[in-house]
DNA sequence: ATTACTAATTCACGAGTAA
DNA sequence: TTTACTCGTGAATTAGTAA
């Protein structure tokens, strides 16, 4: 049995709870849930316990089955590796250097019927102003990520005759100081990306232009 | 192509770094690294690729894949599911109730040979006294697997011409406060356990013999 | 050189059934 | 009743190649 079948398996025991104590099954009901037939159940559980990743005894009707030691500290290490996995997602690193331009930015991130919103969102008054940061090559499939996979969108506006449009915000940190980056949800194919703070970055790190910088972005937070 | 044979193939191009962007590989190559053969792999990319799970170009020599939001949050779920087996295995709860007995487990706990390893371990200085909670039944099991999967023990020593043995320690919680779970390394067959505490317990919840309490005991703490 | 098709092969699956 | 064995079947895998 591959080994990704094998932790399959143990998980669908765990979450019965079948941990630290015994758990009584059926092989046809349980392969019936766990998508397999009596058959093919009962060989596979027969497999994990001469791996000893099971304790299996056989009852009059049904059997109980409970992981041990060394199947836990199999799913263990599975479970790690997922968390890594998690990190990489929850945690897009992309880097590049401080650009000119605290135009275009500025003047959105001073509108009343963005700072509202934002806010709302997040309890605090944005600068205004924004730090753009001009990506290394190759980042802009992860802009384009970013764009349609978004949790915060500031909805846009008219005002005294001029439109805005919607914006997408994504947590992130600068430097490891905690800072949003923000998208016009149209147009911006260019490679640079705005950060917006609640404080004024570029003073509160001394940033001059072409000064490398790390950003860590949050999609999921 | 079963959902945890998916599963196994999108943890394996994430952890490659598949996941923001594209990751460049050889099916043979790939292939040999996680277990199947130039052929499969290419079929089982394909797969991949016509679920909507991975986004895939054919290069002139090798391809490059990523992960699509779809395949992301698939994994995601996977990774969720992980995280509450890891609560299960992290967390084993156990009820019962307070019985009599502040007598053997008093005695052993204010002998200095194991308040100093005690103290060292965990930095305070314990109660000299324990509360000892009969547990329900079926809970043997437990006790066998918490008595053999330790993290902390303290050796045992000479004293007086009495010998004390090693006893095994585990970090727990009663009713939701710190504490200690401890059992002699041999003996102890009963389905009593003893708790320690820097608190004497007894007091601190008012417990009367016979008043139910829950364990939560910590074995990878 | 590398992917992916086609064909040969294997081995996993489940039906039937003994225990 | 339910597990788990035997065995026929077919799906999955890989070897051989075309593209």
């Amino acid at each position: 049995m591959k080994k990704f079948e094998a932790i399959y398996m143990l998980s669908e025991i765990a979450m019965r709870d079948g941990i630290y104590r015994y758990l009584t099954i059926k092989t046809g009901v349980f392969g019936r849930e766990i998508g397999f037939s009596q058959q093919s159940t009962s060989r596979k559980l027969n497999e994990l316990y001469s791996q000893g990743l099971i304790d299996k005894v056989v009852l009059i009707r049904g059997l109980k089955v409970k992981i041990t030691k060394k199947g836990i500290d199999y799913l263990m290490d599975e479970i790690k590796k997922m968390g890594s996995i998690e990190e990489k997602i929850r945690r897009i690193i992309i880097e590049g250097s401080v650009t000119s331009g605290m135009g275009e930015g500025t003047y959105y991130m001073s509108r009343e019927g963005y700072i509202r919103q934002f806010m709302s969102f997040f309890g605090e008054r944005p600068y205004p102003g924004t730090l753009n940061i001009l990506l290394d090559n190759e980042m802009g499939e992860i802009i384009s990520f970013l764009k349609s996979n978004y949790r915060y969108r500031l909805n846009g506006f008219r005002e005294m005759e001029r439109t805005f449009g919607d914006v997408i915000l994504h947590r992130a940190t600068l430097n490891g100081h905690p800072c949003f980056i923000i998208f016009p949800e149209r147009g911006h194919y260019e490679n640079v990306v705005e950060i917006v703070s609640s404080e004024n970055l570029r003073n509160k790190f001394s940033l001059k232009d072409g000064d490398r910088v790390k950003l860590e972005v949050f999609p999921y937070d």
